[in-house]
DNA sequence: TAATTTAATGTTATCGATAACATTATTATA
DNA sequence: TATAATAATGTTATCGATAACATTAAATTA
């Protein structure tokens, strides 16, 4: 391998006055500049990143931990965050912990013996806590995405879960709904928790009963065994006109189940839900969501991070970014109205 | 930070006892094991992965290199990829080239200031060969994903492209249709061309001639202008009945652009595609593709590089992996033959 | 021209770990 | 008990870069 030592030989100066080239530090001679630098280009040089970070004591790579790969939701968010952390020349290092806890805990393992600069994560749940403890022990930086964790006080960027719920049930009612189920994610991931308050709250408001046979809790992530989701849409009964899911997976995985029951969508069953579909939005049966600005959520995310990591002043106050849904009105939903 | 000098001198022993107690290595008495095991519990220690590194000359780092996160086809993938490391320990840094060989040419500099130890990369395009020339030089083994390059040897894992397209050929032939369009992605992409040969193939097989004004070539990646496209598809005079897309993302596109003209799928236009759609694939029209294995990709050919990486032999022959595309049929083409 | 800046380059120590060799402690054998 | 063998631990050099300080060369000023 080609080191900077090899560059100096050859250029006939000392490691140092190379060292300067490639940082454009200090005074260097046009001369030997250009000497240097067409030593590099022969021999093919190329700077030791680990050993640059050992010095510096800084890697430049920050990391980014997602819960769901295969959610377009979290590809675009990673869309942003890259795009964020490449204009500051950060270089972005990625992990999908598909929902488990366990998984989070290996890849925060990686995080801290990588000596990352910093750390975007959206948590697996309030169960993360002892990982974010961890990251915050090590003072290693961190910025939370679309999930808060109860314990811990740090850079947050959030959806407004409970309005966009309440979005969707007021758009159901408008509808003619008043029989309206809810798939939600599992109750320790304070987005699920805030969505399910935001359809309770909605449904009071007018004046609708929240049945508990009609509320049903399961795994945000892809990939997840349907079979109990599968019994509680066949067993409900009479069945509710109209569906609110609490992300666009579930809401995905409940048309294939309602599908296979020869249910149909809309005309048999309205649904609704969280997160569009990226690219897959334009398919049948054109859900009606509540986009989350999923780019927004990384690239604000991740410009949070960096300022926090290029802070000297620790005493700033945690920042807390709380991003609107916006309701998508497609195609899902059908009019039950009786009209006069 | 804590260092292993830290460790060394609150458990009063040397830095390579404590060295030795982390690795594994030499002999240690379980005595001093233990006590070193407590301290290093007691400060928090983690091991510094970049010092580690340079002296190893190996960072356990690979990275994946995909043109597309947006494209299940590539989630998928990561997702093998990222399984296939995690059994043989390694970590895996992540980048997404959007197609661009610009962009890729700022990730080969990433991945060689980085010092990983190995690549798995779906290259952008034949223009990538100066990349991977490139690594090569710099002695990193790379495996490529999807995609050849005219010019370089190396391990590769590929779909069957060509007998893909020409199986949806002939599926579109068996229900009816004889006039077939096909739009592409770049001709610069090996897989590319070779599903054009595939559909041509195809064509002259069944005694269909191509047509050329029913062949448009644009980008497979997500995001891109869609203009053009808008414009060949309103041209095409007569319309032809079926259309066969170069991958997911241009049949999905498609089909925005055709039903903004009132086209319907599959009642007025049937289409098929190559790579299947993930978790979307239950959504309307329910596209009939030729599936490709994308987790097989990305698991087997993590598999290979880390086989290459671990080889001491550097006469092993190039290994070349074909993957066969599965037919999924399901609703997206209408069958149009005259019943006897 | 000598003295003083300032520009240009070099030397040494360091980051945190481990390899290779060195030493000391312990046990087994003669 | 003396000696060899082995177990346990320690010391030093090294990986490739850069910071901090040191030195030399060139330019400016008195």
């Amino acid at each position: 391998m080609i080191t900077i030592y090899d560059v100096a030989a050859k250029a006939s100066v000392s490691a140092m006055t190379v060292s300067r080239v490639i940082n454009n530090t200090g005074k260097i001679s046009e001369k030997t500049k250009t000497k240097v630098m067409r030593v590099m280009e022969e021999l093919g040089y190329v700077p030791n990143q680990t050993a640059r970070s050992l010095v510096l004591q800084q890697t430049k790579l920050l990391f980014l931990l997602i819960t769901d790969i295969m959610n377009p939701f979290y590809t675009t968010l990673a869309r942003g965050a890259e795009d964020a952390a490449k204009r500051s020349g950060y270089r972005l290092l990625f992990g999908n912990s598909d929902e488990s806890i366990e998984k989070e805990a290996d890849y925060i393992t990686t995080i801290l013996t990588t000596r990352v600069d910093g750390v975007l994560v959206a948590p697996a749940g309030d169960p993360s806590l002892p990982h974010l403890e961890s990251l915050r022990k090590h003072k290693v930086p961190f910025v939370l995405l679309d999930r808060e964790v109860p314990g811990i006080e740090c850079d947050i960027v959030l959806g407004d879960s409970k309005e966009g719920a309440r979005m969707l049930v007021e758009h159901l009612v408008a509808h003619g709904h008043r029989s309206i189920a809810m798939v939600n994610g599992s109750s320790s991931i304070s987005s699920a928790r805030l969505r399910m308050q935001g359809y309770q709250e909605g449904m009071k408001l007018n004046d609708l009963n929240v049945d508990n046979r009609y509320v049903f809790e399961t795994s945000f992530g892809t990939m997840t065994d349907l079979s109990e989701m599968e019994q509680w849409i066949g067993h409900m009964d009479p069945p509710p006109t109209a569906m609110i899911a609490g992300n666009n997976v579930l809401a995905v995985e409940a048309m294939k189940l309602l599908r296979d029951r020869g249910i149909r969508v809309p005309e048999d069953m309205s649904i609704v839900c969280f997160d569009d579909l990226g690219p897959y939005s334009e398919l049948d049966p054109f859900l009606t969501v509540a986009a989350q600005q999923a780019y927004q959520f990384g690239y604000m995310g991740m410009q949070m991070l960096i300022e926090r990591i290029q802070e000297r002043e620790t005493t700033v106050p945690w920042k807390k970014i709380v991003l609107p849904a916006d309701l998508m009105i497609r195609r899902s939903v059908k009019d039950i109205r009786k009209h006069s």
